[in-house]
DNA sequence: TTTTAACCTATCATTTTTATAGGGTAAATG
DNA sequence: CATTTACCCTATAAAAATGATAGGTTAAAA
C-alpha cells in the first residue's frame, strides 16, 4: 500500500509541474488545492527539498518550486525518496538490500524468486515514467 | 512491503507443493523447516484453509495438505487472500475498490494514473505465476 | 479413554503511519 | 530596522496495522 506521504508528495509535485510559471508556491496553496493537512505536507516538501527535487524561498512571496524540469523527475527516484524501497521484500531490493532473518539461502527461497519478478515489472513502469507523464 | 503473513503463507504453500506425496503435514513440521512461529503459522494456514487452498485433518497423523495441484494455485489469488489488494491505492483496486477521501475526481488524479500502470504490470506477473512456478 | 493435532477467540506488544505543536530563521516590505 | 511572512526544524502524540502469544475446544486416531 502506498503511504499518504508518497501520495501527497506526488500530488504536490504534479501541482507544481502543472503551473505555467515555475515560481515559488506556498505550502498553503498546495495544501488547500489538494486537500492535504498543511503541517503534514510541510514535512513532505521538506524531504523533497533535501533530496534535491525542490527549491525553496523564505519570507513574503516565498514557497517551493521545482529544481528540475518535469521530464527529468523520474518516478523511481521520487518513490524511493518518500516511500523507500520499491521491492516488496528487502532481500530483492536494489537500493535498500537487507538479508531476511528466516531465510538460510535466498536463492532457494520461493518468495525471493517471485518478488524479483514483481520488482522488475514495477521498475519497468517507474523507470519509464517521469513527472511530465503525470501532468495536464 | 509484503507482510510476514503473506511471506510465510507462500513459503508454507511451497513447502507443501515440494513434497512428493500430498498427505497431511503438521504445522510444527512446516514451522520448524521454514523458521516460522508455530502459532503465527497456525493462523495463516487457517486462513488458507478457509479460502479453499488447503484441506486439513485433525488428530494423530493430521495436518494440512493442498486441495488443488500447484499448477492451479495462482499468485493473484494467494496474495489477495493473505495480503489483500494488489493495487497500491484502493482507488485502482479491481477487487477491493474504495474511493479516496482527498480526490474529488479520480480521473484527474496523477497518482491514480500512475498506480493503474503499476497495478497492471504487477498483475501480469502474478496472473502468470502459479505455485508450480515457485517449486523445486 | 487417552493422546494428538487442528480449531478458535481474545488479547497484547511492537512498529509504522499520520498528524500536530510550537518555536526558530531568513527574506521581503515599508 | 521593525514587522510580517513563510519556510525550517525537532519533538511528540494519536491512530492504525502488524506480528505474536495465550489458552482452552473439538475431532480423530490408537
Amino acid at each position: 500500500m502506498l503511504s499518504k506521504k508518497t501520495k501527497y508528495g506526488l500530488k504536490a509535485l504534479t501541482f507544481l509541474a502543472n503551473r505555467k510559471e515555475n515560481c515559488p508556491v506556498q505550502i498553503s496553496e498546495i495544501a488547500k488545492s489538494e486537500n492535504i493537512s498543511h503541517k503534514f505536507l510541510e514535512s513532505i516538501l521538506l524531504t523533497l527539498r533535501k533530496s534535491g527535487f525542490l527549491g525553496s524561498k523564505k519570507g513574503k512571496g516565498g514557497g517551493y518550486y521545482l529544481l528540475k524540469t518535469p521530464e527529468e523527475i523520474f518516478m523511481t527516484d521520487v518513490i524511493r525518496c518518500l516511500e523507500g524501497p520499491i521491492a516488496m521484500v528487502p532481500c530483492v531490493s536494489l537500493n535498500f538490500y537487507e538479508k531476511c532473518d528466516d531465510c538460510p539461502d535466498e536463492n532457494a527461497c520461493s518468495v525471493h524468486k517471485l518478488m524479483i519478478q514483481v520488482r522488475d515489472s514495477t521498475l519497468q513502469v517507474l523507470r519509464n515514467t517521469t513527472l511530465a507523464n503525470l501532468t495536464q
